[in-house]
DNA sequence: AGCACGCCGACT
DNA sequence: GTCGGCGTGCTC
């Protein structure tokens, strides 16, 4: 009788494949193995998700699985059912998601590689051999490349029908190599006993309430919470539940938005939990990640520590997943693959029956409500208020892109030797420079952003991609002068505090003042030292591991943010000011100021002010009546491709589709995308809204089937 | 995503 | 007439 395995592949396609298991592999292979299998013309490595003695079509002629290329299952069951649940939450390739959560070694594929013969060689010498054809024959002279390299490097309209007749007349030819991992020992090495002392010193509020998530953990039962406290009192509550998981022999999976933001908290875990942790984080080498990645799987850490990719880690015997920072937007990825880590941590919790929390000092608005009416909500924050001042300075009443107000707060500060810390978060000197007559203004060749200008480096900026030309004075149209746009950045704030502060040393971190990340911990040094009175910084000078505390913080103009066409602005407003209250000295002669043109919007006001309850409400009021989340599922469908035409054509078929649907289905757009073209590519967007994520769900299903697409949320 | 197949315009 | 555009469909 024959075997079949279902088996899934690294391939934007959302669905599996058939395969025969030959009679010798048929004791062999198992549910989440890897295979090599044959697709198409090449050899891919696919995923074993199912083993079956029947399967449902029977008029085409299967493949034989080439080879098992494992000798335990990598996946478990419970893995699988969760990546495949998120694959399908996403409306993306479960084998894509599969791919992603093993080192990239582990991922054996043919390629072909093509070779110059010695019939082109011959035809190298001769005039007649030109063009295309001779740039090619040139090129594989020299030494054979993979036919995609080729592909890439020759980028040119008739490159096909070039490259086949090439093979037809005997130029050229293609070998298939296989490009193999080495060797995968399974030799599993019982985990330590952890032995953990931990000196967490946990007040009777905190531990009433860690306790009421400890009674959760180990009961194999799916259960989750919002922890909402600061930072000190969310780390004292995760060390805590930690400690107990491990007691109990099960595993924790600890996820952080951005290596950067929480590197005070990651440090204190390291040395807490030592050789119990693995950290995984972007900057690790493709060797230490593999590295890494076994030990996790020989199970000799108890915690994995990283970012959103933490999530798909294969470890066994989960029972405890913790998402910190849950508000960060970088747990939300719209590539490689695309999915949300707050739902995807939801969905892996309930599939390993783990307990899930979820922490915040500013949760985002949808989460609070949905814990609060769910009763999951563990609320430190109510009795605590800090102690420092406050206040808001009215930019209309005042002049000047730093008020006097601020100016004679600073001198104080200044005078009496203490440091102040600034921030504004707008790069360059100028958000654009235009033509005096004409109105010409550079772009980016990429992207369709305005270039920014940065005065000290005499040169104008992409800030997406990069992109960057040298300085001009004299429009390229008409010869005319160019003058400053709109929107001033950091760099004249820098400029006007040297001009007032002449005696002081004013330093300014941001991305283009720092070229290294040595350069940056040498500003921090340095302010640390007191050799810095005024540091000014962008959102790089927050994500700073080691700033210490200050007397006097500032932030100047956040109402930039409140600019933004997305339903959450006021929410990172209030949430971009609150982060910066962090670095205020909490006593009662620190101050905390910002200076903004909107003095009178609630999210500023709130933030500054710390009434946490009134902007969550209002935001849930705004939210309601204009029926957005946590009211509405909004799902965010993003075309892009080379040629505008052709993407907004895929766009309206998509929604003549969904309007055909009349599922209570509201359609926002279409619209270019906030950032409408990157990377050369032309972005257009569309929201689809209802009241039932049901409804969405199933419309989204059956249009996303008769289209190209690839991406979703 | 790639890649083959297949059908219409502009060139040797 | 052929070359080469890209629209359409398929991958076990």
């Amino acid at each position: 009788m024959t075997l079949f395995a279902e088996v899934v592949l690294p391939v934007p396609l959302r669905r599996s494949f058939f395969y025969i298991v030959p009679e010798k592999h048929k004791k062999k292979i198992k549910k989440g193995m890897r295979v090599l299998v044959p697709f198409r013309k090449n050899l891919l490595t696919g995923y074993v998700t199912a083993l079956r003695k029947q399967v449902p079509n029977h008029n085409i002629e299967f493949k034989k699985i080439k080879e098992i290329l494992d000798k335990e299952p990598l996946f478990s069951p419970t893995f699988l059912s969760f990546t495949k649940r998120l694959s399908d939450y996403y409306f993306s390739s479960w084998g894509e998601i599969l791919q992603v959560s093993l080192p990239p070694s582990f991922n054996i594929k043919t390629r072909s590689v093509i070779y110059i013969c010695e019939k082109g060689r011959q035809y190298l010498n001769q005039k007649s051999c030109l063009g295309l054809e001779r740039k090619i024959l040139e090129f594989l002279a020299k030494k054979p490349y993979t036919e995609s390299y080729i592909r890439r490097k020759f980028r040119t309209r008739n490159f096909s029908s070039v490259y086949s007749r090439m093979r037809q007349r005997g130029w050229i030819e293609t070998k298939k190599e296989i490009k193999r991992a080495p060797e995968r020992e399974v030799n599993v090495i019982p985990s330590q006993p952890a032995q953990l002392e931990m000196d967490y010193s946990l007040d009777s509020e905190v531990k009433d309430n860690a306790d009421k998530i400890k009674r959760t953990v180990g009961k194999n039962k799916f259960s989750s919470f919002l922890l909402f406290a600061s930072t000190r009192r969310r780390e004292a509550v995760y060390l805590y539940l930690i400690k107990h998981a491990m007691a109990s022999g099960l595993k924790t999976l600890f996820l952080v938005p951005e290596i950067g933001l929480t590197a005070r908290i990651l440090e204190k875990f390291r040395k807490k939990l030592g050789q119990n942790a693995a950290f995984l984080h972007s900057r690790l080498s493709e060797k230490q990640r593999e590295l890494t990645w076994k030990r996790i799987e020989r199970e000799e850490a108890d915690v994995v520590i990283g970012p959103r990719s933490v999530l798909l880690s294969p470890i066994k015997g989960v029972g405890l997943i913790i998402l910190d920072e849950e508000h960060e937007d970088s747990y939300y990825q719209r590539e490689n693959p695309s999915y949300d880590a707050r739902i995807g941590a939801r969905i892996r919790a309930e599939e390993e029956k783990a307990v899930l929390v979820y922490g915040s000092e500013n949760p985002s608005v949808e989460l609070l409500y949905k814990s609060k009416k769910e009763k999951k909500l563990l609320d430190l924050y109510a009795n605590q208020k800090t102690q420092f001042r406050r206040s808001i300075i009215d930019s209309r009443k005042q002049a000047g892109i730093i008020s006097q107000t601020m100016k004679n707060e600073i001198k104080k500060r200044v005078e009496k030797k203490e440091p102040v810390l600034l921030f504004f978060n707008r790069h360059g000197y100028a958000s654009s420079l235009v033509c005096s007559r004409c109105d010409y203004t550079p772009k980016c060749q990429n992207c369709d952003v305005l270039l920014t200008y940065y005065k000290k480096e005499k040169k104008l900026v992409c800030r997406y991609c990069g992109y960057s030309i040298d300085l001009f004075l004299r429009c390229p149209e008409c010869g005319s002068k160019m003058v400053l746009g709109h929107g001033y950045g950091i760099e004249v704030l820098e400029e006007e505090l040297k001009k007032s502060f002449p005696k002081s040393s004013v330093k300014s971190l941001h991305k283009f003042a720092v070229k290294r990340r040595m350069e940056e911990e040498k500003v921090i040094k340095d302010y640390r030292e007191g050799k810095i009175d005024i540091l000014l910084g962008t959102q790089m000078l927050a994500h700073q591991p080691q700033l210490p505390e200050s007397s006097l913080v500032g932030v100047f103009y956040p109402e930039n943010l409140m600019r933004l066409s997305d339903f959450r602005a006021g929410y990172k407003t209030f949430k971009y000011i609150r982060e910066k209250t962090k670095f205020v000295k909490n006593n009662k002669d620190s101050e905390f100021f910002v200076q903004t043109y909107l003095p009178n919007s609630t999210p500023i006001r709130c933030a500054v002010l710390e009434d946490l309850s009134f902007f969550y409400e209002h935001e849930l009021r705004n939210r309601k009546v204009m029926g957005y989340p946590p009211f509405a599922f909004l799902a965010e469908i993003l075309f892009f491709g080379r040629d505008l035409r052709s993407v907004a054509k895929k766009t309206r078929k998509l929604l003549d589709m969904v309007e055909k649907e009349q599922n209570h289905i509201e359609i926002l757009g279409p619209s270019l995308a906030p950032i409408k073209r990157l990377r050369g590519k032309n972005r257009v967007q569309v929201f689809i809204k209802s009241r039932e994520r049901s409804s969405l769900d199933r419309v989204l299903r059956k249009v996303l089937k008769a289209i190209r697409t690839r991406k979703s949320l």
